[in-house]
DNA sequence: GCCAACGTTGGC
DNA sequence: GCCAACGTTGGC
C-alpha cells in the first residue's frame, strides 16, 4: 500500500467539500501535468491513503485523509470544451489526462501547517519540503506518514 | 502583490 | 535539439 498527498486549494475545493459530497467522494479532477499523471494512472491503487493538503492560503498544510476508491479513468473534463480544464488535445479515443476517485476519511484534530513540517528533521528529503516543488501529487513514505501522525495528537 | 521555481511552447 | 518567452504554482 502507498500513501500520497495531494493538494487542493481550499476555494476551488476543500476538505469541507469533499466530506460534503455523495458517499463523501469525489472524483479528483483537473490535473495537467504529466509527473502527477503518471502517478494517479500507473501507481495509485485502491485503499492507499491521501494527506488532504491546502495550498495557496492563510495556512497552507495537511488538513485531513482521505482513501483511493477507485483507480483511474480518463479525465472527462478534458473533453469539455465548457469545462475550464477542457484540453483539445485529450479525446476519448485517446485520453491524455487521467483521474482517480477519493473519500473522505476524517479531518485532523488540527491543521498541521507547512510552517510546522518544515522544523522536524525526521522529514527531511519530504518531496512536500523540497524547494521549488509544484507538484499537486506526491508520494508520502510510510515513515514520514507516521511521523505526521504522531504530530497530531502531540 | 511579489517572485522563485518549474513546465510548456514554439521558433530556429 | 536548443533555448527564450511565457504561463502556472504556491509560499510569503
Amino acid at each position: 500500500m502507498n500513501y500520497w498527498l495531494m493538494k487542493s486549494e481550499p476555494e476551488a475545493f476543500s476538505i469541507d467539500d469533499l466530506r460534503q459530497m455523495a458517499d463523501q467522494t469525489e472524483h479528483w479532477d483537473g490535473v495537467r501535468n504529466y509527473q502527477a499523471r503518471n502517478m494517479m494512472r500507473d501507481v495509485m491503487k485502491c485503499g492507499d491513503l491521501v494527506f488532504f493538503y491546502h495550498s495557496n492560503c492563510a495556512e497552507p498544510g495537511i488538513v485531513g485523509i482521505m482513501e483511493v476508491v477507485r483507480e483511474s479513468y480518463p479525465d472527462f473534463t478534458a473533453f469539455d470544451p465548457d469545462s475550464k480544464y477542457y484540453d483539445p488535445k485529450s479525446d476519448g479515443s485517446n485520453p491524455r489526462w487521467f483521474m482517480v476517485d477519493i473519500r473522505f476519511i476524517r479531518e485532523l484534530k488540527h491543521t498541521i501547517a507547512l510552517a510546522e513540517l518544515k522544523n522536524y528533521p525526521q522529514l527531511e528529503g519530504m518531496q512536500l519540503l523540497r524547494k521549488g516543488n509544484r507538484l499537486s501529487i506526491l508520494p508520502v513514505s510510510a515513515e514520514h506518514w507516521a511521523f505526521i501522525l504522531d504530530q497530531e495528537s502531540s
